[in-house]
This record gives structure tokens, sequence and C-alpha cells, in this order.
DNA sequence: GTAGTATCTGCATACGTATGCGCATACGTA
DNA sequence: TACGTATGCGCATACGTATGCAGATACTAC
């Protein structure tokens, strides 16, 4: 090219102002939107930008309007497919309204308040925190400090945080009311990592429910909300004499780890057993499971957190949110079809 | 807590030094690390930084330091279960090295060039690119601007970028004579997005080396890395009267899909069809699939990667450099064990 | 003709930190 | 005691941009 080969220093506005014959501020004001500039100055600048390969640093921008446009994402699980679709979204979303993502991979049983500290300081605009919750002193902390933080996935019911959720309980009674009116009597519950929302609350709904139709007893598993644990947590109960005939299971990950070992197994799907997940994950599709679940609606539960991203952003003193969303029965065809319901 | 309410201004190394009873600097230099600091007076520092919350801000820190800590990572493919996991793996490393993760997804068939810009205005340290390709340009504009850019599992054979990927030529070959020596014949390639090199170097091994064992004739289909594509190529070749009795699959996610609509149509597995696919994702484990396949050696290509990086950083003119790690064969079942060989 | 308004521009300063330089102090040596 | 060296410190400045303010210009209205 006619490439001016001074290759070596970086080019600043002040640069571009030089060359175009302006000030600095002409320079500056060029490349921020609403700012008043005549038409002629900016051609001249634009022109000595184009010549010179001038790009505004956004550190120096960010230094002085407080603001970086960029989100830290705190992702814990990239193991199960929910998470990295989570993600895609995220990131695409945020990249069309202008803002970039800085993301953190805590390890599964790593603390997030240590990890904490060091998204603040990027002097993140906002944070968003999935599969994974917050203490109430951190979340006091960043309160303090301005900056919003939204939990997605997950909540912590005490604390001062926001968070954008599925609606688990009623997904929980979803399942037991599925799995009752198919006529499936023996039931079970795979549970994912205890403690956690999710798995607290998809428990609690089913367990209520199950109640609420005159079950009192069911068997339960342990897991951990990955392919192994439900695999495994299928091993222990499939071999029983007594092994249930249908399966609440936490997560679809898991599911399709149970339903490949009942497959092992040669326990046919669903006559022998019934089992529903829960996410909706693309897998669940696939004919090799056909996995009936409860989707989340992503979509949704996406928009409501950007939504009360930005609004956050703009008044972060403002009271905490709490938002559940509503899941959705996919039936496919790993639960029979529920039998017409003729008394009750 | 005794909490100082201010709430309101950010407190800075000023109001540290201040509270402490020293300079500014020494704030400064508390918090690098190899700087000189009596003891004393570093404790009276970190007394106050405690008292105030005081952090320091990275964003002015760079500013002056000309280092981010930052790297841009590219991603283009979310829906192949081989990237999340490169992806966690990366931060991870980074993290663990004191450098933080600036994400950006490609929409599948956007160009990169438009991006990059965006993130060399974010001063990155240095970028890294997945699963898609820079021009010659864009790759000289960052070499000029000294970022430099490392492309994992993609290369352009001209450009003057540094690269890491996979023997893709080497694992088409591997294919190649795996399916012949376990005595199919008629086989399939079922391709993947055209023009990448990861699925140009897959099939040029492959056709290689049918050629050189003197087979002259083979199916193709074309596909795009997808699941969906896999399955509705297998949906077009396994029901036509001459169908394969061999497919290598240019990834896993394609193999799976394959599998599936092959189940669906009662063709058993590897009897009556085999399948080797690229990549070895998860789920190519599962017993559901337990599909052959050639595993990228993820964790080196990481490490050769996150070397060559700091590598460029230090010296950002260095030559680029093109690194093609070996994949290995992992056998499971769907390709039947192979006939000793005999003659030839 | 003057006053008033609208539009654009440059000056100066601020953002929060790192660092070269010169000085002060402490220590060890002869 | 005098000197050299090593260490720690504060001053001042630099990083690259945004923006309040005041001055300049052009135009309108009276």
């Amino acid at each position: 090219m006619t490439g001016i080969e001074k290759t070596r220093r970086r080019v600043t506005s002040i640069d571009v102002a030089r060359l175009a014959g302006v000030s600095q501020s002409t320079v500056s004001r060029t490349f921020s939107d609403g700012a008043p500039v005549s038409p002629e100055a900016r051609e001249k600048v634009l022109a000595a930008a184009r010549q010179l390969g001038y790009k505004p640093n956004v550190i120096a921008r960010s230094l002085i309007t407080h603001r970086t446009n960029i989100i830290g994402i705190v992702m814990a699980d990239f193991t199960n497919p929910f998470y990295p679709n989570v993600l895609e979204r995220f990131t695409q979303r945020l990249h069309d309204i202008g803002r970039r993502v800085l993301l953190f991979n805590a390890a599964p049983d790593q603390d997030i308040d240590d990890m904490l500290p060091l998204v603040l300081q990027h002097q993140v605009d906002a944070v968003i925190i999935t599969s994974a919750t917050l203490s109430s002193e951190m979340a006091d902390e960043c309160a303090r400090q301005g900056t919003p933080v939204i939990m997605f996935n997950r909540y912590v019911p005490g604390a001062k945080a926001n968070a954008v959720s599925c609606d688990n309980v009623a997904g929980g009674r979803l399942a037991a009311d599925l799995l009752l009116d198919a006529g499936y009597r023996r039931l079970a519950y795979f549970a994912g990592k205890e403690h956690t929302s999710t798995n607290v609350d998809r428990e609690q709904g089913f367990s209520e429910r199950m109640r609420e139709r005159g079950q009192t007893e069911w068997l339960r598993e342990p897991g951990t909300y990955t392919y192994e644990s439900g695999y495994e947590a299928a091993s222990r109960l499939l071999e029983r004499d007594d092994r249930p005939e249908a399966i609440f299971i936490a997560n679809d990950i898991m599911a399709l780890g149970a339903l490949d070992r009942a497959r092992e197994l040669g326990i046919t799907v669903p006559d022998e057993l019934a089992v529903i997940g829960f996410d909706d994950i693309p897998a669940a599709s696939w004919p090799a499971y056909s996995l009936t679940t409860i989707r989340q609606p992503v979509n949704r539960m996406i928009d409501e957190t950007l939504e009360l991203l930005l609004e956050r952003i703009e008044a972060p003193q403002a009271k905490p949110v709490l938002k559940f969303m509503p899941g959705e029965l996919i039936e496919r065809n790993s639960v029979r079809v529920r039998e017409r319901v003729i008394d009750q």
C-alpha cells in the first residue's frame, strides 16, 4: 500500500488531529455519536483516521467515561450442553447492543466469591453469573461498588442479588403429574447437585405434587448434573428387584446417561421404564434418546436477564428482583402417552 | 460493618495513600509485584486498602503499561460440542497465568474481518481464533499493530498468521487405512464445511490414501459440520441401492446424526455399516454411539497455542509458525475389528 | 445597526495508575 | 569519621481519551 511505515508508535487521536489540522477534541467528537461536529471537520478527521489506521482506544475512553461496555460472565459448568448454548446467545445478544463479554470459568467446586473481585477490577458494567451462586456478603460488596449482578438459573433466597430462573418448582410438579397421569406408580427422583436452587426446587415441586396426589414413597438417587452421575445412578437403581417404573431426572444430560445404562441392561423405554428430564438440550431430541423433558424458556430468560441488566446499569441501587419463567413440557418417547384420566 | 459510608465515590490509590500516610507511588508499588517497598509501608498500605475496600483499577493500569492481560478469543461454532470444551480449557489455563478472556462469537457465516477491529480496539495482548479463518489483509493489519494472532484448528496456507492444528491429512489417511484394513470396500466421505482447512485436509488425506491403496471410487456427501447435516447426508445415502459399507465422516457431531439415521433405518453398526468420525467429543464414547473416531490432542494443542501465544506477546514480529499435532485413533464399536492383513 | 441565538471549535483538565529521576536514609567498610 | 552503596520514597509526568467552558463564527430577527 501507500503504507505509512512508522510501524512502531501506536497512532492516537492526537496524530489524527495533527494530520487533519484540527484539535484532539474534534477527533474525539467525531468518534462519539451525539457530539456536534461540522460535516467538513468530520470528513477531514475520517480521512486522516483512515490514512493512519486509527481506531479509538477503548481503554482510555473507559477510564474517563466510567463505562467499559463490558459485561462479566461467570460460568461454572461447561460440560452440561445447556450452558454453552446460553453463553453463545448471551454473547450474541450483548454484541448486538454494543457490549463485550469478559468470560470467567469457575471450577466445579470453586467459590465464586474468590473470583468476583477479579471481575470487579475490570470495571465491568455488570456481571452475569450462571450455574453458580454468590454469598450475600459478596452481593453486598458488589452493590456497594455499584456493579449490578444478575444470577442466571440460580438464586440465593436471602441475598440482595437479582436472579432470573426457570420456575423449577412448577417444573417438578409438571413432571410428577405427567408420570402419575401416564399410570406409572413406582417412581424415583435423580437429584442434581445438592443445595443448588435448581435441584432443591425441582425436587420440592415434584415431592409436593406427589404428596398432593396421595403418593408417599419414592426412591431417590444423588447426582451431580453430569452424564456420568446419571449413568451411575441408573446402574445402582435399575439392578434392584424393586426398580422404579419411572424416573424424574434433575437435568437432561444426566437423563441421557440413565437412558444409556437402561439400554445396556436391556430395559425398554418407555414400556418398562419412563424417564423425564429437564432443560431440553439438543441431544434430547435426537432419535437415540427422544427424551421427554421440561424445556427451559432460554430465549425469554435471556431477554429478561438483559432487560434487567440494562435497567440496573442505569439504576444500580434499585431493589433486587427475582424473576421466574415457566418451563414447557416437551413430550417425546421416553414416557408413554398418558392414559385418559377417568376418575379424579 | 464499621463501613465507611462514602458509598459514592470510587476509592483510588490516592485515597489509600492519604489514609496510609504515604505517597500514591508507594501504594502503586505495593500492588505491583517486583517493586521495592519497605515492610512497614506495605503493611500500612494494605491496612488502609482493606479498610477502604480498595482494588487497583486495571483499566488505568493498562493505559500506562500497554498491557491489558486480556486475550481475545473469537469462536464461531458453539453447536459443535468440541468447541465449548476448547473454550473452557483455554479460559482456565489463561486464568491460571493471570490472563482474562474477552469472548467474541462469530455468526456461522459472518466474516471475521469485520469483527477483528472490535477486538483490537480493546488493546488485547493477543487473539485466538477458533473454527474460523482470517484474510491475509487482516492478518497483516494485526501484525502492523503488533497484536499476535493465532488460529486454532484452522489455518490459511498463504497468510502471515500463526496456527495450531491437528494433522488432519494424517488423520484422513488413518481413517482410510482403518476402513480398508477392516475389509470394507464401498466407502463414502461425508464432508464438513467446504473450504475449511479441516475439511480440505481430512478429505485430502483420505483420498490420497485411498488411491495409494488402489481405490479409485467412493461416494461423497456434502455437509456443514452439524448434527443435522450428518443426519441428512445419511438419509440421502443410506436409502440408495448401492449404499456404502463404511463412511468416514468429517467430524463426530455429524457422525452422531448419521448413526441415528442408520438406527432409524434398521441398519446395524458395524456389521452392515461402519462409521468413523473425527474429534472424539464426549458423546462419542456414550454407549448409544460408541463411535470409533480420531481424537484431536486437544490438551497438547492448547499447550502449544498458549506457549506460542506467550512467545509472540514478547516478540510480536517473529515469523509466523504453523504447528500440526497428530491425532490418535480411538477404536470403539462403530467399525468392526480389522481383519488380519494377510497379503499386501 | 445591534442584540440574540445556534452551531462549532479549541483549551484545559480530568480519569487512575506506573515509573524515571533525584533525594534521603540506613548500612557496611576502611 | 568519611565514604560508597543499596534501598525506599515522593515528585512530576505520561498514558489516550472525553467534556465543561468560553470564545469564535454565522445567521436570524428586530
